[in-house]
DNA sequence: CTTGCCCACTCGTCTATACGAGTATGCCTC
DNA sequence: GAGGCATACTCGTATAGACGAGTGGGCAAG
């Protein structure tokens, strides 16, 4: 067993009230954010921290538990604990739905995708009828049945965001919107095309942490929260003609938005 | 030892490759879902779980603290276990720093809260000069030094939001900014009556877990991340005005906003 | 009736141990 | 050299027990 590196790790204060789990969280979320461990850097195994602060191996677990949840580590079975690496960010910018981003073959997140480096993916694309839940149903504008449109995203094989767009069934019906792949500038050009112009979407942003399916679809690591977001779009006759339910791996994101002053 | 309640909870299966302690949580997430223990109520004790599954004791800590990860239920030193309930909400209007929301006499804070029926109110209120960070300074236009006002916004006694305030300090020095009460319509009122017409704002919203001093400082329970939003004010000659930094518990925020179709 | 204490119940912390399962390395065999 | 296997090291799961500390109800003393 390799002895700990002198002088990263203290001891641990026998009089205080803290206690000792938390003192050892402490100690090494200290080091983490002074760099003494780097980013995907592997932390001393749950061995090497029983042996340095005298403790029981339960004890390290739950230090590193709370660190876990904190989003700071990530543990891997038979590899070690590691120092979570910050992903690359994806910035949504406040003119991410301007026409003119609209006029071009592909879609916003494909060109966006390409032009930051990376492999853009989207699967398990799932188009469906389906009856409106209370919640779409008002944002809608009590409609009572949909078209479900259900895609994820990845960025370089790591899924990113999981989107389902449910449009009013008697805009989407027998259009291309109904098509697995609906063309150049997705659903909102083929929604122009079809009379609709868009005036101005609405966007709610909520943040928690995930349920276990979204964290299995987003392959998330624990102590990663999720950004709920919720997109409506209006027509400029002020009808409702879309609403986008989207999750998204909160460390993969940032959302920018611009407000007027008046 | 009070029996569990029939048919709230079944039993595990040995032959399922799920760990117990999942399971076990499988099934109080699905109590919880469906209803069968309902917001606020306790749930079985460990003790009783214990009973009931015929494991040991950290066994059914082990789900517990799965669920208290998942923000699910809180857990109360000398209590029991509890389903967290939602607290109330506060919506962050697309419209909320419109002008005419500044023409009268109270903060925005405040009006918004009387008007929902919530007590508000404002704490750790601090105003001094400091250096800028490098991320503080390159919003601002490489300004050096600032004015940074902290504070800190409760409802009904709970803290919601904390936010700091970074202002360069050749605008803001000898003002009424740098007082603690900067007067009726807060530093925006301010501003534009020191020739700084507002013309826009850009919020950037990201959602990580909080760290120690955040959970402290908002009294967060386990399981519930924090919104981070970073704005940054603009006048009509494109300058930054102010950058306000808030950190704000994701239970209690709903973000609104609106985008242009073009 | 009120006060104060005791006690039962609750979760919090910690130890010690055991075995299982995934990973990586190096050696041995072919 | 290539392949496969043994092995050591890693974290994952689970048990059993002990004591501490916060809460709340009931009982006894005043």
């Amino acid at each position: 067993m390799a002895a700990l590196p002198s002088g990263v790790l203290g001891t641990l204060d026998p009089t205080s009230d803290r206690a000792v789990f938390r003192q050892i969280a402490d100690q090494l979320r200290e080091a983490i954010d002074k760099g003494r461990f780097k980013e995907g850097a592997k932390l001393p195994s749950e061995a090497e921290l029983t042996d340095h602060f005298g403790v029981s191996r339960m004890t390290v677990r739950n230090s590193l538990s709370v660190l876990q949840s904190e989003g700071l580590v990530s543990s891997e079975h038979g590899r070690g604990v590691f120092v979570r690496p910050r992903p690359p960010v994806r910035r949504l910018a406040s003119d991410r739905f301007a026409r003119r981003h609209r006029e071009q073959g592909k879609s916003a997140f494909t060109v966006e995708a390409e032009a930051a480096g990376s492999r853009p993916e989207v699967d398990s694309l799932e188009v469906r009828e389906e009856r409106a839940t209370p919640d779409i149903s008002a944002r809608l504008g009590s409609v009572r049945k949909v078209l479900a449109r259900r895609r994820r995203y990845l960025l370089d094989g790591k899924p990113v965001e999981t989107a389902v767009s449910y449009l009013p069934l008697d805009i989407a019906r027998d259009t291309p919107i109904a098509e697995p792949n609906p063309g150049p500038g997705g659903i909102y050009a083929r929604l122009e095309e079809l009379g609709h112009q868009l005036d101005h979407f609405e966007e709610e942003v909520r943040a928690r942490m995930p349920a276990p399916d979204e964290v299995k679809a987003l392959r998330l690591a624990s102590g990663v929260p999720v950004i709920h977001l919720v997109r409506t779009a209006y027509d400029t006759e002020g009808r409702a003609v879309e609403v986008c339910d989207t999750v998204m791996s909160a460390d993969a994101y940032v959302l920018a938005y611009q407000l007027p002053a008046n």
